[in-house]
RNA sequence: GCCCGAGUGGUGGAAUGGUAGACGCGGCGGACUCAAAAUCCGUUGGUAGCAAUACCAUGUCGGUUCAAGUCCGACCUCGGGCACCA
């Protein structure tokens, strides 16, 4: 039978079977992997994806022969710019552009035989699931955890949004590459940075990789320090600054507050107004990437006021720069030139003294703010090392009430208002006597309206505020008339808790029912890009936490492991792009090759963490060891037990298999059944038994075939059987191959049986013809044996 | 600048501190074929040698160890992330 025929017989088995079909509440052990649902782009499933659906798969696929109840969902997350602006190109409503993009996906998925529950596929554009999506929202909000606020935020003139700081990193549009522009705007924003601690803390309850821990934290950044409070000389106005190094006090010769600061209109002297006004709109007109570009050069005017140093009461004067950031910390700082690189440069150029307060030893001033020395110049902290200067500064400033412990994080609020057609309405009415009201929960899902008209507009509206149809509504309170919000929820909103959704997705009564959620407890198996680990799995994560501490979810975390995969590069080593043309297409490889081989690759090619470039020699590689797989059938003969010869290769391939998939060692499991495959060859013949393990440790990877060739011999599937079990003692090679070193080189290779005493290791060693040359005429002065792996003879 | 990750044959990559280069690709030689494809067999890190074998070899330099790709210390290169975060 053909490739196509076998490959379409078995999808179709599974299907009418539904063998994949994860039941809550089953007895047996629930297991739930996961993989991150994609955006169902016009461009259809990238080699990418199928990398890490395959993996995902054959752990998925073990571990339901391995007695698991495995939870192994998939769907589609369709909200946001790519969906939207594919629609607006190709002049479709983004609900059919989805539609049709999301049948896409799911066939290419189904030729690739991936073991998904289908029964529990949605897609967060789905009303079913965006009602809860808004219904959660709501609960944010009576929780105070959402709320209106005017900030400036970034926007991108060519998209028309606001992108919140993750998605204009470095000051450009991430979507399109624009430069992002500051704006004030109202928006919508959840309290995140309420949970920095506990999202921080949170990790410790989570297996995740070590270096997506890192990102989380790195991302959360907190930082430990102090608050420092500085009066103003002949202003009853004071002003906090944040600083981890509140030791250093005594060296602080002035302030610096961002030119945003609400004191520094209030602060500054008539004869310095002018200067300050004019330094403060040319910030405005500068962006994010034009201040951090300009890092070289430093800015900033006299405010001609002065703060008091609590320490010693000197005036220090009170500059305004934009090297101060508005939006960290308390937007000013007390500037210590001596000890801080950026104080350093601005304090040259303006001609600020500098004293120095720690003795690091060192010719270099700036180096002692991140080593430690010994306080000079400081007062109290005088012959104080680092560590104890900073508790006596704190002990002093919190006697006289001029400062105290304080911990800040580079994590904000969430800014969750998008410009933009598609995406979550926000159930919020506004009524211009009440207020803003909550929508009804009744009145859940806020349907996106059926228009021809969704091009974000000029003025920075969204499209959905043009439908005076859909804006205009009633309070739900005082029942006058009323305007709903017209923005959308960020993409990132939907898949935030989708994960929680496959746990009980056709729930009409609530988001996902707390027994289910008890059921599978958490997602035992993350997997995703690393370009995710970040930002998605805080949101998501966040979103749990509040969930849970609202009571509606059974765990802080419900994410136990995160891994992510590596990407596929092209074939020349570069990220795949149709304007380098080396794209893949996975349904031209299906289409030649088979899906089978086209899986035996993606896991094959290469360590599953790092980026892999394609080869489609080394994918031919992968039909042709699956092509001898299927002629060893003309070798197997009936018996239903291991090939005596083979049996020590059988249980270690087992243990090895099985091990390797279980640890993302994708490429070594092929590689173990590749060099099983070999060593059956080298037979005349092998047993049933025989063929049947090795089908059945190569059925998670290529699960077509192998079900296929069992088939032909008789038996029932082996997606309904069990996984081989092995006998640690037969993994054990009863002879083997050791090296013996001189001095730690090889001289000479022996064979050692398993059972054989160090003594007679050790003159077999001895009596190689090769060692003797090599230990002739010197002194023997210790003999290392180590069974079974390696003989070193030390002389002199 | 800071934080990750990675440097191993022609190539993708293997190696609980214990015979470096498993497995695959590619190359070379051969078999089959009128020929090609497919398949099969052999060979394949470098240098020297007919060979046995020797020396060199896991980015660089040191160190620990009977033994280092692996551990420690300094450095170099590439990839990714963050970046005036006080």
């Amino acid at each position: 039978m053909e490739t196509k025929k076998i490959e379409e017989k078995w999808q179709k088995y599974w299907g009418e079977h539904k063998t994949f079909k994860a039941e809550t509440g089953s007895s047996k052990e629930p297991y739930y992997i996961l993989v991150e649902f994609p955006y169902p782009s016009g461009s259809g499933l990238h080699v990418g994806h199928v990398r890490s659906y395959t993996a995902q798969d054959a752990m998925a696929r073990m571990m339901r022969m391995q007695g698991k109840n495995v939870l192994f969902p998939m769907g589609f997350d369709a909200f946001g710019a790519p969906a939207e602006q594919y629609a607006i190109k190709n002049h479709i409503h983004p609900k059919d552009a989805v539609k049709e993009n999301i049948k896409t996906f799911k066939n290419q998925m189904k030729t690739l035989g991936f073991s998904f529950d289908w029964d529990r596929e949605f897609s967060t554009t789905d009303p079913e699931y965006y009602k809860w999506t808004q219904w959660q929202f709501l609960e944010f909000y009576k929780h105070g955890m959402a709320y209106k606020a005017t900030v400036p935020v970034n926007w991108c003139p060519n998209c028309k949004t606001v992108l919140s700081n993750e998605d204009s990193a470095g000051g450009v549009c991430e979507r399109c590459g624009t430069q992002v522009v500051q704006k004030e705007k109202s928006q919508w924003m959840l309290r995140m940075s309420d949970y920095a601690e506990d999202l921080l803390q949170g990790l410790n309850d989570t297996n995740f990789a070590e270096k997506v821990k890192l990102g989380q934290i790195n991302w959360i950044g907190k930082s430990i320090g102090a608050e420092v409070i500085f009066k103003i000389a002949g202003h009853d106005e004071n002003f906090s600054v944040f600083t981890t190094r509140c030791d250093t006090l005594f060296g602080a010769t002035y302030c610096v507050l961002a030119p945003e600061h609400k004191l520094v209109d209030i602060i500054t002297t008539k004869e310095h107004k002018d200067e300050v006004e004019k330094y403060k709109y040319e910030c405005t007109l500068k962006n994010d990437l034009e201040r951090t570009e300009l890092n070289k050069e430093k800015t900033g005017v006299f405010t001609g006021a002065y703060a008091i140093n609590p320490v010693n009461n000197e005036e220090i004067p009170i500059y305004i720069s934009d090297y101060v950031l508005a939006s960290y910390g308390t937007g000013a700082i007390m500037a210590v030139p001596a000890h801080d690189e950026r104080d350093f440069e601005f304090a040259t150029k303006f001609n600020i003294p500098i004293i120095q307060v720690i003795d690091s030893g060192q010719s270099e001033l700036t180096e002692a703010y991140t080593g430690d020395g010994v306080h000079i110049n400081s007062g109290f902290l005088n012959g104080l090392n680092k560590e104890d200067g900073i508790s006596a500064m704190l002990e002093f400033l919190e006697e006289n009430k001029c400062g105290k412990k304080q911990v800040n994080y580079k994590m904000r609020d969430w800014i969750f208002s998008r410009q933009r057609f598609w995406g979550e309405p926000i159930p919020m009415i506004y009524c211009e006597s009440c207020g803003w009201q909550l929508m009804n929960e009744e009145d859940l899902p806020l349907l996106l309206p059926d228009v021809a008209e969704y091009e974000p507009t000029d003025t920075g509206e969204s499209p959905l505020a043009k439908i005076t149809d859909w804006v205009n509504t009633t309070c739900p309170k005082c029942g006058g008339p009323a305007k709903r919000e017209t923005d959308t929820m960020p993409n990132w909103a939907g898949s935030s808790w989708y994960f929680l959704r496959f746990m009980d997705p056709h729930n009409t009564h609530e988001f996902a029912s707390m027994e289910a959620m008890k059921y599978w407890n958490k997602v035992n198996w993350y997997n995703g890009g690393m370009e995710h680990t970040a930002r998605h799995l805080l949101y998501a994560r966040f979103w749990v936490q509040f969930l849970y501490n609202i009571g509606l979810v059974p765990n802080k975390e419900m994410i136990w492991t995160r891994v992510s995969h590596g990407m596929v590069l092209g074939s020349d080593g570069q990220k795949m792009s149709k304007s380098k043309g080396n794209v893949i297409n996975p349904d031209d490889i299906v289409k030649e090759y088979g899906a089978d081989t086209l899986r035996c690759y993606e896991l094959f090619m290469g360590d599953y963490e790092l980026d892999c470039p394609w080869s489609t020699d080394s994918l031919k590689g992968c039909k042709r060891f699956l092509d001898r797989v299927i002629r060893l059938k003309d070798k197997v003969v009936e018996g239903d037990s291991y090939t005596p010869e083979l049996e020590t290769i059988i249980h270690k391939t087992i243990k090895k298999v099985e091990y390797d998939l279980r640890h993302m060692g994708y490429n070594t499991a092929i590689s173990a059944l590749m060099i099983l495959t070999n060593s059956y060859e080298a037979k005349d013949s092998v047993t049933e038994a025989d063929y049947r393990v090795l089908l059945t440790l190569l059925n998670p990877v290529a699960p077509h075939i192998t079900e296929e060739l069992n088939a032909q011999l008789g038996y029932a599937p082996i997606c309904e059987g069990e996984w081989p079990k092995y006998d640690e003692e037969k993994t054990i090679d009863k002879e083997k191959e050791i090296g013996v070193q001189v001095n730690g080189k090889i001289r000479a290779s022996i064979k050692v049986s398993i059972d054989e005493s160090e003594e007679v290791t050790k003159d077999k060693a001895l009596n190689e013809e090769n060692v003797k040359k090599h230990i002739e005429g010197k002194e023997i002065v210790k003999i290392i044996v180590l069974k079974g792996r390696i003989v070193n003879i030390v002389v002199k």
